[in-house]
Parts: structure tokens; C-alpha cells; sequence
RNA sequence: GGGCGCUUAGCUCAGUUGGCUAGAGCAGCUGAUUUACACUCAGCAGGUCGGGGGUUCGAGUCCCUCAGCGCCCACCA
């Protein structure tokens, strides 16, 4: 009796079938209850849930599924999270965009509030902070769901049980917990600095947000009269509005146009200033004059040589870009001719940069003190990554983590580190080689993790930000906005004698670097059997923020790794090999290819991209999988059709040398495929499994049709079947991480259980193997490939019969040919 | 400026420590025709392995050098 196979299989539908017997049966329960060294742990990114459904997801996140798959097939018990990113400048973006509204937080709550009908995205609706959070919870349980059900019907092996969102409670504790910790090491502390500075989004950037964009600028020559002396000093500057803000001129110490200029002074024009001549060897004698001007601020050099140099401050841009009022009759400018410099800068003041870039090359030029025209060049700037305008320098009261002074100690983590591929660990390397600032998480928006820590006011009403309150750690989390510090109540919030909330939130790399503290249920039982993690999965271009962060946090906390080995993807570039962005609209939604290739198809696209390898959406591979999937179903139905169900057969079943070479070859198999897994490599796990399958049923199965036909008890009949099942299961199971559904699907057909939960195979279930795998299976192969030649040639059909032919060959080989 | 990666058939890519005549899939061409599979099967054709030099009995593979593409990092006046 046959096994129960359907009459026409179909890949189409697996998707919701599976996905709803796994839900049932729990398959991918971590069990609690096991000791680590059972436990194959691996930490996963949280996507950012306001952004769009992308194909990279689907990308990354296959091939660690695929990894999960496999070592959970080895009896693993392993864990694998998920949680959302839903927190931060992202989500608020997306809510003002989505419903039409701005936050102001001076606006009182609305409890009745509803968003309006139609957006108007040119005249935002101005609502309050706790109405502006609620809005950004709504829109993002909307866009969970929708992550969710790609993530499922993708086919991932997520316990959803240990679903989670970086803005939920439980994450927001562990944040301001970790954050507490970091206050009381002293890792963290808060500085008025100046800093890089979004001028739209209004808030501070970390060095691993920016990015540099070439922007079109101009060199501008302007001469700057010396005092008490004869002639000037020309410098060139493609920041002339920031004039104003000049605090002196500088140059190589070595430069010996300059040499006799420094200590001497200069006077600005338009304003009629007074700064003295300095020397710093940043200064480049090659570029423009070999002067320049220094500004506070103009740019990240600036900064350098303000703070070596001791200069004064003479800020002049506000949070929103614009020119703030100034007085250059007070000490900070000390103007020879406040009134021409008031009349000056009359015409910059309130206005942007541009703007008052015009209005100072204008009033420079009657002035007579721009020498020939400007000269355009591009340079690269430095913006936020999501940011549209240049970023600014603005000085700001912020958290920053030490990260500087732990340099060589980060070095030598990535050095612990195993980086898949290796080479990724330069990227890492150099990210912290060239780091310059501490790491700002501050940011001066809404929807995100609260510091939990408030400021004492003194009778005076002077803010004593230098002995913060903190939350009592059991009390986390604390919003400071709503909840008061010990010994305080409501009435003395903002008053003289009283405290003040933080105003601000953490920024979102504050918070998923904590992914493995987060997932893993820091501070229970749960997190002394998955950390560190066996394993980080994630993209390559989040290195410098995402792993560098948790890297940072974990060393800080845990004096380790947070994560033994990194499996790092590439990007996945469009159909013409371009980077795919929102504003080239090329970005493709996965949903569809799901629904048009399969899930399985997908994932065979996905894992046929080598780790760290940038990979072009390509559907005539997702097509290749799906020739394998429905293979898979066929080769399954017609082998499973000939099997007897109540057939016991085993390895010792297998007695013709056809059938032992072909088990030999599946042993091979089974060896270089494992440890390929264990290398990661599941790529070439793929390449060698399919090539041997389908090999198998083109030649194999072919070849022994006869035999296997054969109803009586003859020994090769058997042996045949033996060989046929046992392949068949060790071809299912080899399938089982990247192509999850048909698997299981053909595993169903004659097992109960689920083929996840089934072991990987062994060479131990194929009995004592013949030495010289091939040796007889290939030759045999090659005989056939010249038969089918000559058929091919003569144009004859492949069914016609050969009457004659002559082969000269081992004895063994000619005996497998004669079947 | 420093660093990393890539460059093999028309396309997408394998090629593990140097070793028979350089592989696969797709596309192309020629056939087969339906008792697992037309989302099939068989066959054919297609490459001086980016250029140059070197080491070696032997180089796609190791070394040097040049070029193109992509990326990472950098104090960018």
C-alpha cells in the first residue's frame, strides 16, 4: 500500500497552511527550560517599522532564518526573537506626514482629539505631546501588523512569543535601566557642547548618523584688514555669512607667509571686529590662501580648533537655521563700529542660510572687500542621514557615552569578534579609529525612550543640571514629563525650589543596543541561557551604528561581546544593480514576489546571495526556485508513490553498488553541507544539495525506474526502494532551513511529525559507506549522457530503444548500465 | 588621503589548501511529446578567467603593478 500522496501537488497555498499548523503546534517554541550550552541564541534587528516594507528585509532576514533552521534540525534548542523598531525620528516623521499634524509640546492634551479627515501636508495641525504619542502608537501597531504578516508568510522561524517593540514598556525599562547603570559608572555624562545640529528636525545627530553629500559651493576671497599695521590678510571661505561669528584667523604654525602674523590682529569687515592671528597645524597651507577663518561654527574643524586654541563663542545660528539677534555693542563682539556692524547685520538677521549668504557676498562686494568673484566648486557637507539641509553646529545641553576613552578596548572586541564575512571587521575598525566625539544619544523629539532623571531647581529658579535626580531602579520605566522624583510632588514641577523633567529621549540606537538584554528578558532567568548571543544578524551599513553601539553597551555592562559571531548580509541592489532608495523609486515591495514566486522561491533568491555580498533582485532565480519547489513535490509524490507504507526499510536494505555509490555521494553530501552550515555558508549548501538532487532525478531515478517498478521481492527491487526513501528523506531534510514549506509539505506525506523538529542528517542513518564515492554512479551517468547524445543526434526519441551497444567498463559498472 | 571588496560564457554567479581538457543556472539554438513533473526532458553552441609582469614542472587560484566599478573611513576653510 502506497503512501497517501496528493494526485496533483501544488505549491500554491503552502503559505497560509504551514504558517497556521506552526501557530497550532507551537513549533517554534524556545523551551526555557534548557541549559545554554543547548541553545543556539541569535540576535536579531528590530526593523524599523515606519519604514518601508523592503526586499532587504526579506533578504537578511532569510538567511539567518535559514541558520536558525539548521541548527535547530540539529537539536538546538534555538532562540529567535523579533521585536519592532517603532520608536524615534522615524515613526514622528511618518505620523506628520500620515495624519497632517506637528507636536507642540506647549499645547495641553486633547482627550477627544481626532486626526483630520484629509492631510494637509503644507499646513500641519499643531497638536500636543501626549496626543502626538498616541498617534504615533496607532500608526505603529498598523504598520507591525503589516511586518508581521511579511515576516510570517516569508516563512520565519520566529517565536512569536518573544515579540517585542522598542517602545514597550519592558524596553523602555531596560533602556533607562541600562542607562542608570552607565550614570552610576560614570560611562555617561551631560555637557553643553557644541553639536551637529538638524536645523529641520531641530535636534542633535551622532557621528554615526551623518553622511556626506557633494553640494555645490563657493569659494569666497575676503580680505581682512590688519590692525595697528599696513596691508591684510586674505582668506577664503565658502561660509562668508558666518563672518560675524569669526574668532580669528589661523594657519600653519610652519607657513612662513604667516610666521610674523600670529599674535598680531585682524579686523572683520562689515563688523568691525578685532581677532587676533593663530596658529594650529590643521591648517592646511595647500587650500585657498593658506588662512582661514575660524567660525563658531562653520564645520567640525571649527570645533577643533575653538576648544585647542581656547577662543571665545560667538553663536549666531539657532536651532531652526536662522540668524539669531546680536549685539555688537556688547562685550561678546566688542565691535570698533557697532553701528555699521548693526546696520550689517540687520540684513542677515532672522533670515536662513542662504539668504544671508546673498546678503553678506552683497555687502561685502560694496564694501570693496571681496577680492574677484567667488569660485564654485562642489565639496562634500556633512547632513543627517534622513536630513535635507546641511547640518548645523549648535551649542546644546546633551547625554553623551563615553566611547572615546574605551577606543583601544572596542578595537580589541572587534578583534574577538567572528565576523562573517571577514572582512567586514575593517569596517568596524576604521568606524572606531576615526571616532571624534563621545556618543550623543539625546534627541530633542517625543515619541521615544525618556531619561529618567529630573533636575533640581533652586530658589533662584537656576537649573542645577549637575546633580540630576534619578528614578529608583524599581520604579522603571519613569516618564520624568509625568512621573516626579522622590520627595517631590506635582505642584513643584518648573518652580523655583522645585524640579524639572529631562526633556528629552534617547536615541534610538540608545535603545536597540540593547536588542540582546531586550529579547533575552535581561534580568531574568531566560537571559543567563541566551547571552551573549551565538550569533548577530544584520546589514552591513548599520556596523558603525547598530553592532558598534551594542558592542559599546555590552562592553560597558558586561565586560563581553554581546554576541560571539556576526553574520553580516549585503545590500540588495534593483534589477540594473543600483542601490535602491526612495527618492530613485526603484525600491521594490516583497509582498508580490511572495505572491507571484512563492515564499520558498524567495528564499532560495535569498540564499543564493553569499553573506556580505550585495545581490540584485533577480526573479529569474526566484523562478529557478520554484522549478526546485515543484521538483521537490514531484519527485516526492513518485517516490512516495512506489513505496510500500508498511515497508520497513533500512540502510541495510541497500545492497546493488549503484544504489551503495549513489548512498556515498550522499554521505559527501551530508559532510560538506554541514559544515558549510557551520560556516554559514548557505549558499554553497544550497548549490551542492540541489546539483546532487537534481542529478538524482534525472539519472538515479531514471535509471532505477525499472527496478523500482519490479513488484517482486528480488533484492535489487529492494534495494532500490531502500535507496529511493533514503534519499528522498535526506533530500527533504537537506531542503528543510531554505525552502521551509514544500519541505514540510513532502515530510507530511509520510511522517507526523514536523520536518523542523526532524534531525539533520547523519552518515550514521546511511550505514557503512563504500569508499570512492561516484566511481560507479558517475561513469554510469556519463554512459547515459552519450546514449541520450546519440539519440539526441539521430533526433530520436529518449524512450527508443537501444538495441546494441557497446561499453567497456568494470564489472561493476557494466552491471549497474545493464539495469 | 587611508582602507575593503569586486572584475571568470550574452546575463547571474561557483571555482575550498596552485594540479587532468575552466563549471552551473538563465538566455540562445536543435530535438523529444505527455504512466512524478511542459513550472518537463535530452542535446548543442558559447570563455586567450580585466591588462601587464613575476614565482612555479604547473597559475582563474600565490606575489608585484596598472585600470575600471562599488563601498567604508577621514579635520571637508
Amino acid at each position: 500500500m502506497p503512501f497517501p500522496v496528493p494526485e496533483k501537488p501544488t505549491v500554491d497555498g503552502l503559505e497560509a497552511t504551514w504558517t497556521a499548523r506552526w501557530d497550532d503546534q507551537d513549533t517554534y517554541r524556545f523551551n526555557r527550560d534548557t541549559r545554554r550550552e543547548d541553545v543556539f541564541s541569535i540576535d536579531t534587528p528590530p526593523p524599523t517599522v515606519s519604514g518601508e516594507l523592503h526586499i532587504g528585509h526579506v533578504f537578511s532576514y532569510t538567511q539567518g532564518d535559514v541558520i536558525a533552521r539548521f541548527w535547530r534540525m540539529r537539536g538546538k534548542n534555538v532562540f529567535y526573537p523579533l521585536g519592532w523598531d517603532d520608536n524615534g525620528v522615524p515613526t514622528e516623521r511618518r505620523v506628520e506626514n500620515y495624519y497632517g499634524v506637528r507636536c507642540d509640546p506647549s499645547l495641553p492634551y486633547d482627550p477627544h482629539f481626532t486626526p483630520p479627515e484629509s492631510p494637509d501636508e503644507r499646513h500641519k495641525l499643531s497638536i500636543g505631546r501626549r496626543n502626538f504619542v498616541e498617534l504615533c502608537e496607532e500608526l505603529t501597531k498598523i504598520d507591525e501588523r503589516a511586518f508581521k504578516h511579511l515576516f510570517r508568510t516569508l516563512g520565519q522561524s520566529v517565536d512569536w512569543s518573544t515579540e517585542y517593540t522598542t517602545v514597550g514598556g519592558f524596553a523602555r525599562g531596560v533602556s533607562q535601566k541600562a542607562f542608570l547603570h552607565m550614570l552610576e559608572r560614570g560611562d555617561v555624562y551631560l555637557r553643553v557642547a557644541p553639536t551637529l545640529w538638524d536645523v529641520d528636525f531641530r535636534m542633535a545627530v551622532s557621528q554615526a548618523e551623518l553622511e556626506d553629500r557633494e553640494q555645490p559651493s563657493a569659494y569666497h576671497r575676503i580680505a581682512f584688514p590688519r590692525v595697528g599695521a599696513e596691508g591684510t590678510i586674505e582668506v577664503d571661505t565658502t561660509r562668508p555669512e558666518l563672518l560675524a561669528s569669526c574668532v580669528a584667523v589661523v594657519a600653519h604654525p610652519e607657513d612662513p607667509r604667516f610666521a610674523h602674523l600670529f599674535g598680531t590682529f585682524v579686523r572683520t569687515p562689515l563688523y568691525s571686529v578685532d581677532v587676533p592671528v593663530v596658529a594650529h597645524e590643521l591648517a592646511d597651507p595647500e587650500k585657498g590662501t593658506g588662512a582661514a577663518m575660524i567660525c563658531t561654527f562653520g564645520d567640525t574643524t571649527d570645533v577643533t580648533w575653538w576648544r585647542e586654541l581656547n577662543l571665545p563663542t560667538r553663536t549666531l545660528i539657532g536651532r531652526d537655521g536662522r540668524f539669531l539677534p546680536a549685539d555688537f555693542t556688547s562685550a561678546e563682539f566688542s565691535s570698533q563700529d557697532p553701528g555699521s556692524a548693526q546696520r550689517h547685520y540687520a540684513a542677515l538677521e532672522g533670515r536662513n542660510v542662504k539668504q544671508a549668504r546673498s546678503a553678506t557676498v552683497e555687502a561685502l562686494k560694496i564694501e570693496g572687500n571681496l577680492i574677484g568673484e567667488p569660485r564654485e566648486i562642489t565639496h562634500p557637507v556633512k547632513f543627517y542621514e534622513r536630513g535635507e539641509r546641511p547640518l548645523e553646529i549648535v551649542a546644546s545641553r546633551q547625554w553623551f557615552v563615553r566611547t572615546l576613552e574605551h577606543r583601544e578596548e572596542l578595537l580589541a572586541r572587534g578583534d574577538e569578534l567572528r565576523w562573517v564575512p571577514d572582512f567586514m571587521r575593517h569596517r568596524y575598525r576604521s568606524w572606531v579609529e576615526g571616532l571624534n566625539t563621545d556618543w550623543n544619544i539625546s534627541r530633542q523629539r517625543y515619541f521615544g525612550v525618556p531619561f529618567p532623571v529630573w533636575y533640581p531647581i533652586d530658589e533662584a529658579g537656576e537649573v542645577d543640571f549637575d546633580s540630576p535626580l534619578t528614578a529608583s531602579h524599581d520604579l522603571l520605566p519613569v516618564d520624568p514629563s509625568s512621573d516626579t522624583p522622590a520627595g517631590y510632588d506635582e505642584s513643584q514641577r518648573d518652580q523655583p525650589g522645585g524640579f524639572m523633567g529631562d526633556p528629552d529621549i534617547m536615541d534610538t540606537w540608545a535603545t536597540s543596543s540593547l536588542s540582546p538584554q531586550i529579547a533575552g528578558r535581561w534580568g531574568t532567568d531566560l537571559f543567563e541561557r541566551v547571552f551573549p548571543m551565538d550569533l548577530r544578524l544584520q546589514a552591513h551599513e548599520i556596523i558603525r551604528t547598530w553592532l558598534f553601539a551594542t558592542v559599546v553597551r555590552s562592553h560597558l555592562e558586561f565586560d563581553s561581546l554581546p554576541f560571539k559571531n556576526a553574520l553580516i548580509s549585503g545590500w540588495i541592489l534593483d534589477p540594473n544593480r543600483k542601490k535602491m532608495s526612495k527618492s530613485k523609486g526603484n525600491v521594490v515591495t516583497p509582498l508580490p514576489l511572495i505572491e507571484n514566486h512563492g515564499a520558498d522561491a524567495v528564499r532560495y533568491w535569498a540564499a543564493s546571495g553569499r553573506p556580505g555580498t550585495d545581490t540584485a533582485i533577480d526573479e529569474g532565480q526566484m523562478k529557478i526556485g520554484r522549478r526546485l519547489t515543484i521538483k521537490m513535490l514531484n519527485a516526492s509524490k513518485f517516490v512516495l508513490g512506489r513505496l510500500d507504507a508498511h515497508e520497513e526499510l533500512s540502510a541495510s536494505d541497500v545492497t546493488a553498488p549503484m544504489d551503495r555509490d549513489l548512498l556515498a555521494l550522499l554521505g559527501e553530501l551530508i559532510t560538506e553541507t554541514t559544515a558549510s552550515f557551520e560556516q554559514y555558508d548557505y549558499a554553497r549548501v544550497l548549490e551542492r544539495a540541489e546539483s546532487l538532487f537534481w542529478s538524482f532525478c534525472d539519472n538515479y531515478v531514471e535509471l532505477v525506474k525499472a527496478r523500482a517498478y519490479g513488484e517482486g521481492e528480488d533484492r535489487d527491487t529492494k534495494s532500490a526502494r531502500a535507496t529511493l526513501s533514503l534519499a528522498l528523506s535526506v533530500f527533504q531534510r537537506l531542503f528543510a532551513p531554505i525552502q521551509p514549506f514544500v519541505t514540510e509539505e513532502v515530510w507530511s506525506w509520510w511522517h507526523d511529525n514536523s520536518i523542523h523538529l526532524s534531525a539533520w542528517p547523519t552518515l550514521a542513518e546511511l550505514g557503512p559507506l563504500p569508499e570512492r564515492p561516484g566511481s560507479i554512479y558517475q561513469p554510469v551517468c556519463d554512459a547515459l549522457a552519450v546514449v541520450r547524445g546519440e539519440k539526441s543526434t539521430a533526433k530520436l526519441s529518449q524512450r527508443a530503444i537501444v538495441t546494441s551497444m557497446v561499453v567497456s567498463a568494470p564489472s561493476e559498472i557494466a552491471e549497474a548500465l545493464r539495469a
